[in-house]
This record gives structure tokens, C-alpha cells and sequence, in this order.
DNA sequence: CAGCAGATTCAATAATATTTGAACTACGAA
DNA sequence: TTCGTAGTTCAAATATTATTGAATCTGCTG
């Protein structure tokens, strides 16, 4: 780091961008400079939001829920029909779902009945219709 | 269970079908029943790299990098001067990406720049474009 | 009321993911 | 060839998640 002196546009204090590859460095610049491209990052509390629903999704048994109730809503029973799976696992995992607000219940009788939120229903289609 | 013959329109042994909420046997009937219900669950493999997918964007910090990088291909130094965290810790996060599939690398002189691949500009424009 | 089916909760355990700092690799410039 | 920069890799320590089986809760229904 021995401040190379590399001929700015006009005297500036050598920074990080003159010390990365020259075609990164200008189109960074024409862009708008470091302080842009750091302001695209969201606020943490935007992040959050897409992290917990990340994390819901990142199981498969959670997918295989996503696409069961994609269909229409089910009861408990139904679910674990098809997955073959404990109760409390099962459990579990519809909770995570729940609390990353893909999914919703209501009771009917002694039975509880998932379905789709809207955001739930918005991922399952994208999945639906998208490869990824 | 006391297979209480609820009167299937012809003889059947009665099976889970007959034990949930009368609208969700309904409609569900009417769709397919449970096989074809099961029958939308994916494979394993479409699964598992969804999963995959969903795991690697299951972190802040690896948002933040892939919004940084939707603006343009950066090397390591820059990510890390907007991040503010360890080489190493960056590296991981970088490498959670590449496996997913989300990023790639190229040499350049001592640098390497990282880019998103087509999937993790899919990706990434999902998330401009759309909310969660 | 008693008993049962449907489902959740709890606590202990197992499995994964992340962080950290030190060691290491690769490359280019002096 | 020696040095410094840019980055990765490794192993140990933590932290987070997932699984399991037992216990519990709730609302029917006889």
C-alpha cells in the first residue's frame, strides 16, 4: 500500500477504487461510486422479512406442505397422510411455515384446517409457474 | 374409529377419506382424491435444489452480496469494504452462493470477481420487482 | 362425565450452519 | 526471488435447527 500515485482525474486521496481492476472501477464509477452501490442494500428490517421466509422454504418436507395446500386447504390428518411423517414433526414444521406467514389454520370441529396466506399462495405460484 | 358406515355412494372400505371435514373430502374428492394429491408433491430432486436455493438466501448477509452484485460483477475487496466483515467470513457466504448456483467467479490479475449467474439474476429481479 | 381422536407442546438429543483466527495459496510487482 | 496483496481453506468453538417420544390440551360424542 504504497499509495502508487495512479494519475486521479484531479488530486483526491488514494481509496479502495483505486485498487481494484480498472473496468470494475469505472463502471462502478459511472454508476454512481461506492457510497451507491453500499445504498443498494436494503434495510435490515426488509432483509428479515425475506429471510424468514427463505429459511420456511428451505426444507423439503415444508415444500411438499406448500404444494399440498397449494391445491386447497387441508386438515392436519390429510397432510400427514401424504407425508407419512410423526405428528409433532409435522407440527413443527407447520409452525415454522406459520410464523414465516405462508400459512394460516382455523378449527373446524376437532379438526384444524391449513391453507395458503396470501404471501403463501404468491411463492407457490411463482413455483408453480418459475423453474427456480 | 369405529368405521361408523357413513353411506359412500357404494360399497367401499372406509378409509382416512371418510374421517376429515365433510368440504375437504368434497372437493378434495372431486379434484382427484388423495392420490392425486400426493401426486403434486415434486421429486426429490426438484426438491432438493430448491432447497438448496432457498437455504443459500436464507441469510442477510448473503442478500446484501447478492444486491450488491446485481448492480455489476465486483471483486472480493469491494464486497467486503460495503459489508464490513472478515475475509474469511466472506469467502463462506460467497461459497454458500457458488454452490447454490446463485454466483460465479472469474480470475482477474490477483482478483477474483464474482457475478451472478442467470439464475441468481432471476433471482435477483424477483426481488426488485416483487415484495417477498 | 368418560374416553377418544386430532393436534400441539415440551425437553432432550442429534444434526447443521456459522463464526473465528490462523495457516495457506496464487499471483504480480519490485 | 522476495515481498505484499487478495483470497481461500482449515479446524475448533458456537449457535441454530430438526427430530423424537412422552406428556398435554381440546373438543367432540356416546
Amino acid at each position: 500500500m504504497t499509495a502508487p500515485a495512479k494519475s486521479p482525474g484531479r488530486s483526491r486521496k488514494p481509496g479502495i477504487i483505486d485498487e481494484i481492476p480498472k473496468d470494475i472501477a469505472v463502471s462502478l464509477t459511472e454508476a454512481g461510486g461506492l457510497p451507491w452501490l453500499c445504498s443498494l442494500i436494503p434495510a435490515e428490517s426488509s432483509l428479515h422479512d425475506q429471510v424468514v421466509i427463505h429459511k420456511a422454504l428451505a426444507d423439503p418436507l415444508r415444500l411438499k406442505i406448500l404444494f399440498l395446500l397449494s391445491a386447497q386447504p387441508l386438515c392436519v390428518c390429510v397432510i400427514k397422510h401424504c407425508l407419512r411423517i410423526a405428528d409433532s414433526k409435522l407440527s413443527y414444521h407447520l409452525s415454522v411455515l406459520k410464523e414465516a406467514g405462508l400459512v394460516e389454520s382455523r378449527h373446524d370441529k376437532n379438526w384444524l384446517i391449513y391453507s395458503l396466506t396470501s404471501t403463501g399462495k404468491t411463492v407457490a405460484e411463482q413455483k408453480g409457474h418459475n423453474s427456480p
